[in-house]
RNA sequence: CGGAGUGUGGCUCAGUCUGGUAGAGCACCGCGUUCGGGACGCGGGGGUCGCAGGUUCGAAUCCUGCCACUCCGACCA
């Protein structure tokens, strides 16, 4: 992309609605726009990190088995009300009346639809287990939006919700769900936790939310340190048996402040326990026959009766994390996306646009990093130099390669990892290998 | 929903107390000098001062009502 075609809107002071600082940046980077409270547009940059965050959801889901649908935003009164929930979700649920006066709602979850939806086909324990996935905005209408899109009204929520024959199998499910998370988050580069969850009416242990560590995070939290620096299993063997790696995780303590427990926690050799600042990215929940035995989703069992099946839903904030993210990586200058996540994953800064040596040496090294993939955006505006530095800088681009008169002169570009500050002047070809290796 | 605050060009803000021709910086347009970390000079365009009433010769400014947004708290992907 050359940024004199595209459409960045970069500020150089944050709006003053703007207090925390990843909807500052993101504010400032020309990500998104305030259209009401809690609600947002999405603007060309925002929207590729968003789309990127969606798709690594995407694929791990896959990986681990789920199967993608998509389901409407807006959702039939009737079927909430079958399942108990229209009344109890209160003011948070956005009612909706359609020319024939029927009730709608904008969806804030979709256990009703999913559930329909399966038990309209699924009739027999054969067919299970089964996890359906879709990514679709949700709309909650919160008392107190905040936080710019990390607690906006509408946001973009991947929900999936698993199907069993039982609570054992409903256990395995979770595990599936449980492995997909944490792969999930440390492929955005983001240190998450699992942390035991209220688990609500249902009981039992089967509830985490899944929290990235953040010193701006909205919640305290409480964990062994090793649960930090363990990393992700990867890609495991989703039919065999996951429960020694769920326990490897769940074994060590780690709770959010309100499943606080000062004692267990005490427990922790000293030089373990770590005490920080989180944000939720995720929960997962079992919940048994909530909905089910309400709504009658059931399968013939191999007895020939007809059984509830036991039900589990997993949410991860996609339209959040790209505020999260931004949260855990970013210093004074401005944005530093990990690269899975990046916008683009290179700028090509050209000092000079308009003299014959920079322009040429900006586009060899453009074309050929759109060959290798890279996905470059050549910065060919008529700027200062220092102006366009600040601008790349804030919007978090991984690397710059810079192409300024001086380097032409003696052969040479500088390229700088956004990340760690590191400058290296080199020839163009050696620089290209670095940014693509 | 309780408490607090703010609404003035795209952005940051002054002006409101004490009523009297709407301002500055950034951004934008033109010309010139510049050009390796958010340059400078000259000229220019852009504002129903959140909305509606009221008081007044006269309202951004005073009064009343409403709306929007932000922050703190109780609740949440």
């Amino acid at each position: 992309m050359r940024l004199s075609r595209y459409f960045m809107p970069t500020l150089r002071e944050a709006p003053s609605d703007a207090q925390v600082v990843s909807h500052q940046l993101m504010l400032r980077a020309g990500m998104i726009r305030q259209e009401a409270a809690g609600i947002y547009a999405w603007l060309p940059l925002g929207l590729r990190v968003l789309k990127k965050i969606e798709q690594i959801v995407r694929e791990e889901m896959d990986r681990a088995g789920a199967i993608e649908v998509l389901m409407p935003t807006l959702q039939l009164a009737d079927l909430w009300r079958e399942s108990g929930r229209y009344e109890d979700y209160g003011d948070e649920m956005l009612r909706i009346t359609d020319r024939h006066k029927r009730d709608l709602l904008y969806g804030p979850t979709a256990e009703e639809v999913i559930t329909e939806i399966f038990r309209a086909y699924v009739k027999s324990y054969k067919d299970l287990p089964k996890n359906l996935y879709n990514i679709q905005w949700k709309f909650r209408d919160e008392r107190r939006p905040r936080f710019g899109v990390m607690r906006g009204r509408e946001f973009l929520m991947k929900d999936a919700y698993s199907f069993d024959v039982d609570e054992a199998a409903a256990r395995k499910s979770y595990n599936r769900m449980f492995i997909a998370y944490l792969n999930t988050y440390a492929r955005m580069g983001l240190n998450v936790v699992p942390m035991k969850a209220d688990p609500g009416p249902i009981g039992g242990d089967l509830s985490h939310e899944f929290i990235i560590l953040a010193d701006t995070g909205e919640s305290q939290v409480f964990c062994h340190k090793d649960l930090v620096e363990m990393g992700a299993p990867g890609d495991v063997d989703w039919d065999g048996d996951l429960q020694p790696l769920v326990e490897q995780r769940t074994n060590l303590y780690a709770a959010t402040e309100e499943m606080h427990d000062e004692a267990a926690f005490a427990q922790v050799p000293e030089d373990k326990r770590l005490s920080a600042r989180g944000i939720e990215v995720g929960h997962i929940f079992y919940f048994g026959e909530k909905y089910s035995k309400p709504m009658k989703a059931e399968v013939a069992g191999p007895d020939g009766q007809n059984h509830p099946i036991h039900g589990g839903s997993y949410g991860v904030g996609v339209s959040r994390l790209t505020g999260a993210i931004i949260e855990a990586s970013h210093d004074e200058a401005g944005i530093i996306w990990p690269d899975a996540v990046a916008p683009f994953g290179v700028a090509v800064i050209n000092l000079r646009p308009g003299d014959a040596g920079t322009d040429e040496v900006s586009e060899t090294a453009y074309q050929a990093l759109i060959a290798a993939g890279k996905d470059p955006l050549l910065d060919d505006s008529d700027q200062r130099p220092g102006a366009k530095f600040a601008a790349i800088d804030l919007v978090g681009i991984p690397w710059q390669l810079v192409v300024g008169p001086k380097g032409v002169a003696d052969g040479t570009v500088e390229i700088k990892r956004r990340a760690t500050g590191e400058k290296q002047t080199l020839p163009l070809e050696q620089a290209l290998k670095v940014i693509c290796a």
